[in-house]
DNA sequence: GCGGAAGTTTGCGCTGGCGCAATGTCGCTG
DNA sequence: CAGCGACATTGCGCCAGCGCAAACTTCCGC
């Protein structure tokens, strides 16, 4: 419902490419709304209506399996689009998207995409590269979970996050939002305890300060040596 | 360098919406190949300069891992493009390709991809579609290899198969190309060892049917179901 | 500031699946 | 058709990580 400046979002991949003034004509068509923290935008399953574009704060998309266990798919970061299941040919969303903290987002009805793709082929061309490298992302997780422990796996979650929501701080870089144990387990395909007790192995050795809900990378080299060390490989 | 006929391709989910003369405009600039089995077509890392469509035979889509692991990323069914890193914004490829049976291709260079989509807007709209049904089934397996035990990845893997290359045969649904207990250990991040292992209490129980390289599935709604079994439930 | 809920840690027993070695089997090539 | 090389199977020992129970800590609302 407040207007969006221009400015704030052309510089987005989104927008690559794309005038002022078609940006803004892309614009007007949505609404921004805010959205309190741990409220659900739309649900796994629900019909496709409408799709985003983050301004502010940050969301996590999830997948409930049969078996009634969750696995968090990836977190949406600042200037990030998602539910664009239909763009992708889907009438549901294939996963669910949550607030993790209170965040801003710009909202537009699915029954635009067609026109507005029409108007602005770029829209297009910038979306498939959106997808193609989350398509990447997802590719490199699955090989990381086919090859790697969850020490490893683990390491590179937190590098992922980091790359993506640190925040400098005076002893290094933390995730800027509420992390929780469950959470890096739903990420890793491991088990709360499994990720505790490596989380208080790296705590000792100094790698890491941690706290409920919240982590500083003390050492990212350290860590990132770690996430990509080959198992028989210790000199 | 043989000539195409349009009709051959015309109902692709590439072409999907594109009139006969666009068709045939884009294969004018295209030139086919035959890949004879076994050979690489790209390399994961190499320059990308083409991107292709599969027409006759099958494709394997690999990763190594620094440690000198393989992964098999996807297998490309007849009729899907493969190898379009750069409409994703890549300029190497992010995996090695390699002909599993002798095959026939289309190649176009990647230069030409901006021109195609600025004169034919379908193709991004359509490759986006492909790419993001990709995205969905590679999150569908991270999940899998979150929540799931080995037995049921195989299960899962060996349906996805049959989905796109079974070939009904007296005794079931066979898949059509050459596979072995290693190539299914580096789809479902398991172990020769364990691989074989199910298979054979499979074909103890009738589920299947194997020799080298070859896999029947002669009851594939028990495979199914098998899949996707809630494990601490077993009535 | 008290009580409870949510998140985290830790110990302990157990097991799915890995690692390796040895053996068996198929299929091709000379 | 012999022999070799690639693929598959099987047995056995072992361990990373799970499952569960219990205790501890932090946060928050009343």
């Amino acid at each position: 419902m407040s207007a969006v400046d221009s400015s704030m979002v052309a510089h987005l991949p989104l927008f690559e490419s794309l005038d002022t003034a078609a940006c803004e004509a892309i614009l007007r068509e949505a609404h921004s709304i805010r959205v309190p923290k741990n409220k659900v935008i739309f649900e796994q399953g629900e019909d496709v209506h409408s799709f985003y574009l983050l301004l502010h704060g940050h969301i996590r998309a999830t997948k409930m399996t049969p078996a009634g266990e969750q696995v968090i798919v990836r977190y949406v970061a600042t200037g990030e689009i998602f539910g664009i299941g239909q763009a992708m040919g889907l009438t549901t969303y294939p996963a669910t998207a949550t607030a993790v903290d209170d965040s801003v987002v710009l909202v537009w009805p699915t029954t635009i995409w067609t026109r507005l793709v029409a108007d602005y082929p770029a829209l297009a061309a910038n979306t498939l590269k959106t997808v193609g490298s989350r398509l990447q992302e997802a590719h490199t997780r699955v090989v990381e979970m086919s090859t790697q422990q969850v020490e490893q796996r683990v390491a590179h979650a937190l590098l992922r996050l980091v790359n993506q929501s640190g925040r400098k701080t005076a002893q290094g870089i933390e995730i800027d939002f509420q992390l929780s144990r469950q959470d890096i387990a739903e990420m890793t395909g491991a088990t709360v305890f499994t990720v505790s007790r490596t989380l208080s192995t790296w705590e000792q050795r100094g790698l890491i300060e941690s706290s409920r809900q919240r982590i500083v990378l003390r050492e990212p080299e350290t860590l990132r040596a770690l996430a990509d060390a080959v198992p028989g490989d210790d000199a």
